[in-house]
RNA sequence: GGAGGGGUGGGUGAGUGGUUAAAGCCACCAGACUGUAAAUCUGGCGUCCGGAAGGGCUUCGUAGGUUCGAAUCCUACCCCCUCCA
């Protein structure tokens, strides 16, 4: 099989941090056989968010030229947590949840690449057998001083913190996956680097053809500062509802448009090329784009008519100030009760019904003009001066509260 | 095994007997502005009661103790780091 240098291109180059070794991919891309793809996750951390769409995406374009992927359920490593992170600690999982985790995670994996190509293997179906003698042996390979050029390591030994011994498991044990199942290819953040030619290194060692490593960018998260992550909180969940998704693609940064468009959607690199040009210039402004680059990525995810319903609640909700279908219901008990002359303190109220996180923060709010209350019968609207009683707003039974302007709740008398 | 240093609010980090619900910075939340971008300015940022003024309660690794009063002093315990062996 042959590829001209614009197909090329697209594989290695579009939404591709580096690739180790270029040359010797392209070369095995071009036997024409199909390459086992190697995909690994940790099934602590069963949510998927855009930052692993990138590399999922990468995949499901190699399936597409006829490739396999191996996703390996991490289920070993899970119980060492990746260092990577900053969190050292983490507490161990029951089997359950592990299962648990790998199904859900599976559910989300699976929006994006092709169920049919894939075939899912469990650690455990290898580190099970593992006797001591097998762990001795596979750490004899690596030193420490090998181990300590990661950065992460390297790091946190300069700075005097501690570095457990089953971190420095981790990688032995995801190298050792490439080489139970003889990858050919293995996909990773370029957080993973180090990971990644640990496997490339023992697959050596064990008379395997070393592994070819892509590692994809970093997608920086909705604070446009850092990378995307569920612990920063910065991150677009693959099970966003509609909304939510589009709402957080339309918050970020606008130097962050560009690369969504080419890490995240099927935008031709010509296209690219000139929105990257005209973005100052044109006359719908980032902010055209950005709604286009939102409906793009929520259709993705939900489907075109939940991302057109997505950005009209969006122009409608944010940008028009108004009302969203969406609004959760609050039973409100002493609505309903006549004799309940005042009825309740509002600040109790906006508490309970998950507007604030205590009511001394609803207070607040309410002293910072913050909340607003909605005559959901008449559309009559009031920003809230003071922590009154729910009766003295004088709005009857169909009360709508607003805090900030996107959090909303229907308070209901039953 | 020995010697020393350290554990403070989401993160950093000040604070060594009362004026400390605990500085500053970051993050975060709200308001103004606006394109739910950036930048900027303003306010807030344990919790409960109160319209407010104000008043309770809880918090500085854990458990006790000294004191009118403790994040700060004492004792024990747990954890982390450094150096030596």
């Amino acid at each position: 099989m042959t590829y001209d240098a614009a197909e090329l291109d697209r594989i290695t180059k579009r939404g591709v941090a580096e690739i180790i070794s270029e040359e010797e991919f392209v070369r095995l891309l071009q036997e024409g056989r199909p390459l086992r793809l190697k995909m690994g996750f940790d099934p602590s951390r069963p949510d998927i968010h855009l930052g692993h769409v990138v590399g999922l995406r990468k995949l499901r374009q190699l399936q597409q030229l006829g490739h396999q992927v191996i996703l390996i359920v991490g289920d070993w490593t899970a119980q060492i947590g990746d260092p990577s992170g900053q969190s050292v600690t983490r507490p161990m999982l029951t089997h359950q949840e592990v299962i648990d985790n790998a199904e859900s995670y599976l559910r989300q994996f699976f929006k994006v690449v092709d169920r049919d190509l894939t075939q899912v293997v469990w650690q455990s179906e290898w580190f099970g057998k593992f006797t001591l003698a097998d762990v001795i042996q596979l750490t004899s390979k690596f030193t420490v001083a090998q181990f300590l050029q990661r950065d992460d390591f390297a790091k946190r030994f300069a700075e005097h913190r501690p570095i457990a011994i089953t971190e420095l498991l981790y990688p032995l044990l995801q190298a050792y996956d490439s080489v139970q199942i003889e990858s050919d290819v293995e996909f990773g953040g370029t957080d993973q680097r180090f990971n990644l030619l640990v496997g490339r290194e023992m697959q050596g060692m064990v008379g395997q053809k070393p592994q070819q490593c892509f590692l994809m960018p970093m997608l920086v998260g909705t604070d446009g500062v850092q990378k995307m992550s569920k612990s920063l909180d910065n991150y677009i969940a693959l099970e966003d509802p509609p909304n939510d998704m589009y709402a957080k693609v339309m918050s970020l940064p606008d130097e962050l448009i560009c690369p969504y468009f080419e890490y995240l959607t099927d935008m031709p690199d010509e296209e690219l090329a000139a929105i990257s040009r005209d973005l100052a210039s044109d006359p719908g402004g980032p902010m055209g784009l950005k709604k286009r680059l939102a409906n793009d990525i929520t259709a993705q995810f939900h489907d075109g008519h939940a991302a057109d319903a997505a950005q009209d609640n969006f122009e409608r909700v944010v940008q028009g100030r108004g009302l969203p279908d969406d609004i959760p219901d609050f039973v409100e008990p002493s609505l309903a009760r006549s004799d309940d002359a005042e009825g309740r303190r509002l600040s109790n109220i906006i508490f309970e019904s998950g507007l604030a996180s205590s009511t001394t923060e609803a207070k607040r709010l309410i002293r910072q003009g913050a909340i607003e209350a909605i005559n959901d019968s008449t559309g009559e609207t009031r920003k809230l001066d003071r922590d009154d009683r729910i009766a003295q707003l004088g709005f009857e039974q169909r009360i709508i509260l607003k805090r900030g302007n996107r959090r909303f709740v229907r308070l209901v008398g039953q």
